[in-house]
RNA sequence: UGGGGCGUGGCCAAGUGGCAAGGCACGGGGUUUUGGUCCCCGGAUCGGAGGUUCGAAUCCUUCCGCCCCAGCCA
């Protein structure tokens, strides 16, 4: 096998006396910038090693950009390789999934896709070498044995009876049990570093297990399998890699990872440890989100509620707005929880730029202006973007029987209350001044219909000020459609923070989804794809969503646009 | 009570001995045919206590708090 090497001519240092020419001068690139400027590396490569066991959530995205974003801006390669060391739980669906994934966040990693698989033989290979060093043995201890000589936190553990075994005879246990001669679980092939170390990944940890399982790339062709920590620094190694990021968690594994690869004499990458993304009201585990899929929870992982990628793409998420947001959020060893706002913020911030504006009544009101001749209709301007003067404009019919939102209306108006109710005076977006004139009720009191007048001299006019501008859509050219409206999946910020012998999945939120079967939209969008943003005006983002067919669209809240009103109504 | 990390405003996060960046959130004001956008304005002495220094968030000592590690998971 063959993998390139950094190529030293595109290594790019940022320009001396500057920090990089980037937002967050985080200590990653700090070290990168270093390393490369005392030729510790000839250039950088990267790699990110996601196992094929569950879905990309938000917290890999921040991963990801590290990986290859810093690969990127400093002029390097990145690889993507999957971490298939356990066939037990591995699946191509989620090697699939996974770069689709990386590859909607703009990542192209060329034919730089490896395995760890791919390695098994190389990796037995090493394995064996280590055995002839007297730096690994085949131990006959039970899962359980091995659990019971560990030894505790603050007691070393005690040697496995079979750590002193002869080079031969381990070299012949290992290859036999390769061959497929034992029962799984019945060895293991650990490593013989100290059994007294305080940091307990040196304590002898188990390098191969005895497991008879198909993996999906390898089929039945190995009983052995690789042990992530024996895998992964070797990997890495094969494949050039100069600096490998991982998470806080795996810092206490590097001194291993630095004995494996000290004792083989292999290339040394430098691992840098990061913190994690958590997200207020959300979890971030690929263990608890395939519970929620298992349990029904959800509709899948791409439910738009998941804080999956998948759910994201599905929701109305750019892929832009989170690599802006996993910029924004820094890198740091401090472990946080980012506010959901902030990623709702960059979603906003990219679509108010680039996403069109619509009009879309999501709870229907009727209204019928009296003096607005029967059977006219009007085509009246509308700019796209305000924005962006090159997104144009396009055409809205304006008739006698609108719908507007009922929220926009209210019999008795609160204070403060700028919108529609008996007597006020509002501008329709994009048309004339409506006056409420008369509430028709159904018998039971309810707003069934609005009866209105309008004044034909304020189409592009304001004779008089009027303090509300509420959206509408033309009844009878409204185009029905389903919209999809999304709160957080949890009501709590901290989900998993439940008192004892409660179920963390007790914080579900029972309005985490609400269907509106009857909304109606303005014309233009009839013939609207999946995949499809835009803004309903004074409403938010929305996202078409792939359960649309020909006739009947879905639509996706992504976001909401921020909402002054609601905060002063909460306030009273 | 072993080892490894971390502690800067509500949430992130710069800062690496010279007099606390920035973003989000929050509050106030202005513009506005989206109560959107945009534009102004507002707040921290840096986990605590000692010490070194002309001067410390940055150095030293000590204390406190939080996270991770006892899978033949990754």
């Amino acid at each position: 096998m063959s993998i390139p090497h950094p190529d030293p001519d595109k290594l790019r240092l940022p320009p001396e006396g500057e920090t990089p020419g980037t937002p967050q001068p985080h200590f990653i690139r700090q070290i990168i910038i270093e390393d490369l400027k005392q030729g510790r590396f000839r250039g950088v490569i990267t790699r990110f090693p996601p196992e094929p066991n569950g879905y990309l959530h938000i917290g890999h995205a921040k991963a990801i950009h590290l990986d290859f974003g810093l690969a990127e801006e400093y002029g390097g390669s990145y690889n993507l390789r999957f971490d298939d060391t356990n066939p037990a739980k591995e699946e191509v669906e989620y090697v699939e999934s996974i770069q689709e994934d990386v590859r909607w966040l703009g990542f192209d990693w060329g034919d730089r896709l490896f395995y760890a698989s791919d390695y098994f033989e190389q990796l037995y290979q090493f394995a064996e070498d280590l055995i002839r060093k007297g730096a690994a043995y085949v131990c006959d201890l039970s899962a359980e044995q091995i659990r019971e000589t560990r030894g505790t936190l603050t007691r070393p553990g005690v040697e496995s009876p079979y750590r002193h075994r002869p080079v031969d005879e381990n070299l012949d246990l290992f290859r036999r049990m390769r061959a497929g001669e034992f029962p799984d679980g019945s060895r293991t092939l650990r490593a013989k570093i100290d059994m007294a170390s305080p940091n307990l990944n040196l304590r002898d940890p188990v390098m191969y297990r005895i497991l008879r399982a198909t993996h999906h790339r390898t089929g039945d062709a190995w009983c052995i399998y690789p042990m992530y920590d024996w895998a992964h620094g070797q990997s890495d190694s094969i494949e050039g890699i100069t600096h490998s990021i991982c998470t806080l968690e795996f810092e206490d594994h590097r001194p291993l990872y630095d004995w494996f690869i000290e004792q083989l004499g292999i290339h040394h990458p430098r691992q840098i440890e990061f913190a994690r993304l958590n997200l207020t009201y959300t979890v971030m585990s690929k263990r608890k989100l395939l519970e929620l899929v298992r349990e029904g929870r959800v509709h899948g992982w791409d439910d738009p509620r998941m804080p999956t990628l998948s759910g994201f793409r599905r929701r109305g998420y750019t892929p832009e707005a989170i690599r802006d947001f996993c910029e924004r959020i820094g890198v740091a060893k401090k472990e946080s929880v980012v506010d959901l706002q902030l990623l709702e913020h960059c979603l906003r911030e990219d679509l108010n730029r680039r996403a069109e504006r619509r009009m879309a009544v999501l709870r229907p009101l009727k209204v019928v202006i009296e003096n607005y001749p029967e059977g006219q209709v009007e085509w009246l301007e509308a700019v796209n973007n305000p924005e962006d003067p090159a997104a144009g404009t396009r055409q809205v019919p304006f008739s006698r029987v609108l719908y507007i939102e009922r929220d926009d209306f209210r019999e008795a108006p609160p204070p403060k209350f700028h919108r529609l109710y008996p007597g006020n005076e509002v501008r329709l977006r994009n048309a004339y001044l409506l006056r409420c004139d008369r509430v028709v009720t159904d018998e039971a009191g309810a707003v069934v219909e609005l009866r209105c007048s309008y004044d034909p001299d304020t189409l592009n006019a304001s004779p008089r000020k009027v303090k509300g501008t509420i959206h509408w859509v033309s009844a009878e050219h409204a185009v029905k459609a389903e919209v999809r409206l999304y709160e957080t999946l949890f009501t709590a910020p901290d989900p998993l923070n439940v008192p004892d012998g409660a179920d963390w999945k007790d914080n579900l939120n029972p309005h985490s989804l609400d269907v509106l079967p009857e909304a109606k939209l303005e014309p233009s969008l009839k013939e609207a794809k999946p995949g499809y943003r835009c803004q309903f005006e004074r409403q938010g983002y929305f996202a078409v969503d792939p359960d649309s067919k020909d006739g009947q669209l879905v639509f996706n809240r992504a976001v909401t646009l921020k909402d002054s009103w609601a905060k002063i109504e909460k306030r009273g």
